[in-house]
DNA sequence: CATGAATGAGTGTTCATTCAT
DNA sequence: TATGAATGAACACTCATTCAT
């Protein structure tokens, strides 16, 4: 072994450059050179450690996607149940500016993955995480007795992740109706409706 | 008597075809040159119907909102308040092949808003039609006093026209997690909560 | 004769338009289809009357050539010899917003002359009218008595029209150099060197 | 061990591949496509040396300037005042075929910098440069006590500056009226009128 | 492994020209 | 004759990809 170069590392390095570059300058500027200057290499590296243009903004995309969890998991610590939840699905919503931008990639992936298989694969194996996470969240408020309605919890689970999908992308859409306490104030109030001593 | 053409009705056929392209191929790959080669015509005769690419766009973006609320407004003939309402929510999800179709063009369009300023006001205008109408069906509903919730009118339209697009997406990119019934059933309880005399 | 159209006049109509546009928007603006606007017809009717865009060009450089002449003979009414130079001479300086246009769109000429035989041979023609009429007006000049130089009396011309071809090409490259006034006293000076009792 | 290419030696061999492209079909035929092929490059290969067209034709612009000016100055070497002045004018006509395409490239530039701006700027700097090289000539001219004229010495340069470039585009357009010698007489004749002790 | 020069297809757009009506 | 719809090549420019070094 003359060089030895860790594969996963030197990806993980340039999938943080295009992250970067994505957040600060939009998708469109995510250019092959644009994301290799980032990442401190020559544009021709990215040939030994990707397939293609493809291959990265797929591996960015689960990048960004397993970030977010980490984020939302680590807002968690130490609370359980409702309030873990409460905590988890607030921020999921793009309330600031970071955030907007991180949706904003996202976004661009959801279209592409209705004609891109391996966008969509990608795009499905993360988000089943997410989900995986609020309904285990949703069961331990149960057991705790922090639960009011009677709904199936999985119906409950996958109409709170549509609904933090849906405030965000309206709140990309049309920003001047959905400002952050706007949209804060919309979910906290259908998560009261499920919690047992909620408004 | 030169050959005469109804400009309008050219427009229409490069708005099909361009709405084609997008629906087939993802709105990434509706080249100018792509929609008039659907369309039938050489690149060049896009000049004389259309300002530019964005001028195709946001017609296309138009045409297809307008074609979808019409359809909606069409359901809810003779009903009104939240039997309206209802009509109206349900029928904005993907209940169908077709449906599932349109949204992948709007999908489509949410992303390119993020670039196209044009785009964008033109999706703002027209989504801002939808709202409105959800907005006055609720205000009516609550004068025949078929409104159980005390919360903010204002606040239940944008949440339920956020759950609709949340669920819409969900189903785009997760459909064996979210089939037809199921989506009519997380809607439909949403809606439940906000009916007097709902369950 | 059904329909007797006179060529000859359809096409000055053209060209008359093709200057106007020219002398409003400059010379990249002049289309064909802007010329044909311009003159009141559709952009078709320019095939029957022309060869194509090269030859309205060098059609309307004639024209504008020759209104130039036109003019500047007109400012001689009455005066003779030195006098009428001079005002020709400085008649064809680009003094104001609409000579330095004419002046711009005849330095587009020269340059497509060294290339296109059909532009030089126009040059060349329209180019000689006025370098005769000079050349009169010093001979007259002379036997007027008003001539100082020895010199002869073809190089004097030569040199004149070489000098406001020069200042004019300046006044357009390097205006805030070379003003209206500063152009006429730098032209001015030298015919008063040729001129008998001149300074 | 990368390729390693000189940035500005590939610049240059770009530069006179547009120089040769210009001096053979005219400024308008200068594509950047044509420019490339010339060079022996693929059209992309552009973007690696200039920042776009416009770059380009400065660079030629400059580079023929530069050329120019240098000979010029070379010729004046151990000369002075009036002597170096009459090298120096004499020197900047097109009496042989090299300079008379010379000319024909600056021509082209003349019409372009009427379009760009710049190519605009770029022309008034490097035509700054002779001119001020002029007018220090005049000024040591006249403290040797060599000037006759008692007109301004920036009238006198700005004078004769026009009428060499007037002579110059008289001879490219007008070749058979303009020989060398003719243009060298125009010339000599002009400064002779300027110099103490002239006829 | 890494470099970065080079490629060439593709982008939206412009426009002189053609030709059926 | 006159129209104006239609063409298709050309424009400058972008960029993912390839590959000799």
């Amino acid at each position: 072994m003359p060089r030895n170069v860790d594969h996963g590392k030197r990806r993980e390095e340039v999938v943080e450059a295009a992250r970067r570059v994505i957040l600060r300058e939009g998708i469109e500027a995510a250019t092959t050179r644009a994301i290799a200057r980032e990442a401190g290499y020559s544009n021709g590296v990215l040939t030994h450690y990707f397939a293609g243009k493809d291959d990265i903004m797929v591996a960015t995309l689960r990048s960004s996607r397993r970030r977010v969890v980490e984020r939302l998991r680590d807002g968690l610590a130490g609370r359980g149940g409702m309030a873990a939840l409460r905590e988890l699905l607030l921020g999921g919503l793009p309330l600031d500016d970071e955030r907007v931008r991180e949706r904003g990639l996202e976004l661009g992936f959801w279209s592409r993955s209705l004609t891109s298989p391996a966008v969509r694969r990608a795009q499905r194996a993360e988000a089943e995480g997410l989900r995986r996470l609020v309904r285990d969240l949703l069961d331990a408020a149960e057991r705790a007795g922090e639960i009011r309605t009677r709904e199936d919890l999985g119906d409950v689970a996958d109409r709170l992740l549509a609904l933090v999908d849906g405030l965000s992308v309206h709140r990309l859409l049309y920003p001047d109706r959905l400002g952050a306490d706007r949209l804060e104030r919309l979910l906290g109030a259908e998560i009261d409706r499920i919690q047992a001593g909620g408004t």
